[in-house]
DNA sequence: CCAAAAATCATGTAAAAAGGGGAGATCCAA
DNA sequence: TTGGATCTCCCCTTTTTACATGATTTTTGG
C-alpha cells in the first residue's frame, strides 16, 4: 500500500523539489500541496493523507501552530517538520506540537525517503545534523513565561523598565524582576547578550 | 538560442524544485548544479553559463563572496541571487558582489522564468517583493567603521564599556564614544534596540 | 482542591549606560 | 595641502540596569 503524501509550504521551489524527487517513488502517492495554513485545513476536511510534510514558516500561520491543529482534528496523520534552520528551539517546538520527526530543507532524496517511511510506520525520525543538534542542545533549552517573552520583546524594541511597566499597565519592579528572570534563564550578565541570543535564538 | 542555466544552492529540494519548473522551458538549458562555492568554481573551469542561480547561504563561503569572485574571473556570466529572506542587508551586499536580480525562492515559476530571461539580456531583475523592500531601505543603509563594529561585536558577547575598552586597550570614553554613534547611527535610543536591530540584520 | 509555577510588588545600593558638549591626532583622497 | 572621515580622549549629569533579598497574590495543572 502506497504512502500518500501532503506538503505544505510556502515555497514554490521547495514543494517542486520534493515532488520531483518524490514523483518515481512507488511506495509513494503524491496527494498535492499547500502554500498556506487555511488551504492545508480546507485539504484536510475531505481527504486524508498519512504524512504531511510542513514547513515551520507558513505565511498565515507558524507550522507549529498548524502541527498542533492538525493534530488535534487528525491524531491519525504523521507529521514531517521541515526547515532550513537547524535550531533546536524549532524542533522542540515542532515536536511539542505533535510532528513525528523533522528534515532539514538539504536533505538528500534518500534521507527524505526513509523519513517518510520511518515516519508512516508510526515511528520517529530525525536527519542526522538534527538529532545532533537535538542532543547538543537538550539540556540547554530556554523556556519563557508568556509575560517573559512579552516583556523580553518590547525590551528588544528599546523600551526601559518603566516604558515596558506603563504598557502592560505592571509596576516598574515586576518589570525589573521578569528582566532578572530574563538575564538568569539565559545566563547572560547584561541585557545586550540577552538581546543577542534571543534574537539568534529567533525568539524574538 | 538557448540560455545556460547553472544553480549553486545546498538545498536538494531548491536545486530539484527549479530544475524541475525549468525542465519543461524551451528557451532553457539546464547545465547542472553545485551544493557549495568549491565545486561552483571547478564547473566554471570547463563550462560557462549565461546565468548562476545562486543562494546567499553556502556551507563553505557566503553566497556574496562566491559572487564576487564569479564575477572576477568570468565577468561574462550573469548571477541571480536566491535566498528566502527578503532582506536589505542581504540583497545590497549580492548586488555589490556583481548580482544582476536577486529571486526569492517562494517566487512562481512564471517569476523565476522573467528573471532568468531579463538577466541573460544582460539587464537586471528583482521580484515584487525584493523591489519593495530595496526602494524602502535604500536610504536607509548603515554603514560602519571597522572599530565600530568590532566594539559593536563586543558588546553583543555582553562586554561592558570597560570590558570593551581593556580588550581593545583603548580608553573606556573611547569605548563610550563609538556606542554613541552606534546608537547614533542605527537611530536607536539604547543598548537592547541596538543589539536587536543589529542582530537582524546579520550585522553581529 | 492543592501544590507548583507564574506574576506581582517592594527597598536599597552599586554599576553601567545615555545624553550633552568639546577637542586633538591621524590618515586618505581629491 | 586641505578637508573629511575615523579614532582617540575627557568632563559632567541624569537615567537606567544590575544585584541582593524578601514577600504576596494569581493561575494553572493534576
Amino acid at each position: 500500500m502506497k504512502i500518500n503524501v501532503f506538503i505544505v509550504d510556502d515555497h514554490y521551489m521547495v514543494i517542486e523539489g520534493i515532488r520531483s524527487l518524490l514523483q518515481n517513488e512507488p511506495g509513494i502517492e503524491w496527494m498535492g500541496h499547500a502554500t498556506n495554513a487555511v488551504s492545508c485545513l480546507a485539504f484536510l476536511q475531505n481527504q486524508l493523507p498519512d504524512v504531511i510534510l510542513m514547513d515551520i514558516s507558513l505565511p498565515d500561520k507558524s507550522g507549529i501552530d498548524l502541527c498542533r491543529e492538525v493534530k488535534e482534528k487528525y491524531s491519525s496523520v504523521f507529521i514531517i517538520g521541515l526547515s532550513t534552520f537547524n535550531q533546536k528551539s524549532f524542533i522542540q517546538k515542532m515536536m511539542e506540537g505533535g510532528a513525528s520527526g523533522y528534515v532539514l530543507k538539504n536533505a538528500s532524496q534518500q534521507e527524505l525517503l526513509e523519513a517518510i517511511e520511518t515516519i508512516a510506520r508510526g515511528r520517529t525520525y530525525f536527519s542526522n545534523e538534527t538529532a545532533q543538534t537535538l542532543r547538543k542542545n537538550m539540556e540547554t533549552e530556554i523556556i519563557l513565561t508568556r509575560r517573559e517573552k512579552e516583556v523580553l520583546g518590547l525590551i528588544a524594541e528599546g523600551m526601559t523598565n518603566n516604558e515596558v511597566a506603563q504598557k502592560l499597565f505592571i509596576s516598574i519592579t515586576t518589570v525589573d524582576t521578569h528582566r532578572k528572570n530574563l538575564l538568569e534563564k539565559f545566563k547572560t550578565k547584561n541585557t545586550a547578550s540577552l538581546i543577542h541570543i534571543a534574537t539568534q535564538m529567533k525568539i524574538i
